[in-house]
DNA sequence: GCAAAATGTCAAG
DNA sequence: TTGACCTTTTGCA
């Protein structure tokens, strides 16, 4: 492991030429676990992965970290965290956040007990990872369509069956995007002969669609910040 | 060539 | 609620 652009050199420094346990994902986070010396990664907005096989190629921009191993490597940027951390503190990561809806047997009710008391509209606690963790701002738009779910409905007016249909339907979703690569919400999960190809334009209801007419009743879909995220909705499908 | 935007989080005021 | 942080891509001059 290396870190070519310096502000991560240390830390490579500390695990380069040993060998990888395990690599585990909880919410947006993700740890690489070797030995006692556990490398974290988040991505936030602007970080991604880039990786492939034979010779790396030579260092470009802001490379924060690069991962070698016989013919594969990959190159990280951009990411808001990347770190070398010990189990501790790992630990306390993970006590902060809420079921993810990508881990075995999820937890759903857990988020439910928190969302059932808070006054807070339900698309902020869907983006509040201590409630649940995964969820950003393209799987909450989305989520609320399909239930047709006002997003400025507070959590506490939220029926507990409407809430078990919203994450069941969400573990569906994130599992079938994690299996695809692609947040594809258009179509119905539960009919795995519809598995053509959906064209990116068609591949949401609401995300990043300010304007355009809503796909079920032709209302332009509505956009506004929510704490500083752009929040997507049809003000008629979602009344 | 530059501004704006992008699947995010934290901390200051 | 706002700004800072991180990098790349896209769209408009």
């Amino acid at each position: 492991m290396s870190s070519p652009q310096g502000t991560f050199a240390a830390g490579a420094a500390l695990v380069d030429g040993r060998v990888l346990d395990v690599v585990t994902a909880h919410g947006k986070h993700l740890f690489a676990a070797f030995g006692e010396q556990i490398v974290h990664v988040h991505l936030g907005l602007f970080g991604k992965y880039t990786a492939g096989t034979g010779d790396p190629p030579a260092p470009r921009g802001a490379l924060r970290m690069r991962w070698v191993v016989d013919d594969y490597w990959t190159d990280l940027r951009g990411a808001t965290a990347c770190e070398v951390l010990t189990p501790l503190e790992v630990g306390v990561i993970l006590a902060r956040l809420g079921p993810d809806p990508l881990r075995p047997r999820p937890n759903g009710r857990a988020a439910y007990a928190r969302i059932a008391r808070s006054r807070a509209p339900i698309a902020g606690l869907l983006m509040d990872q201590t409630v649940l963790s995964g969820v950003g701002n393209v799987y909450r738009a989305e989520i609320l369509f399909r239930h047709r779910i006002a997003p400025y409905l507070p959590g506490r007016e939220l029926t507990e069956d409407r809430w078990v249909a919203l994450w069941t339907d969400l573990v569906r979703l994130m599992r079938a995007g994690l299996r695809t690569g692609r947040i594809v919400t258009t179509r119905p999960l539960d009919r795995s002969r519809q598995s053509g190809y959906v064209r990116s334009e068609d591949a949401h209801y609401v995300y990043r669609r300010t304007g355009l007419p809503c796909r079920v009743c032709r209302t332009p879909i509505a956009m506004k910040l929510l704490q500083a995220r752009k929040l997507y909705w049809c003000p008629t499908c979602q009344a």
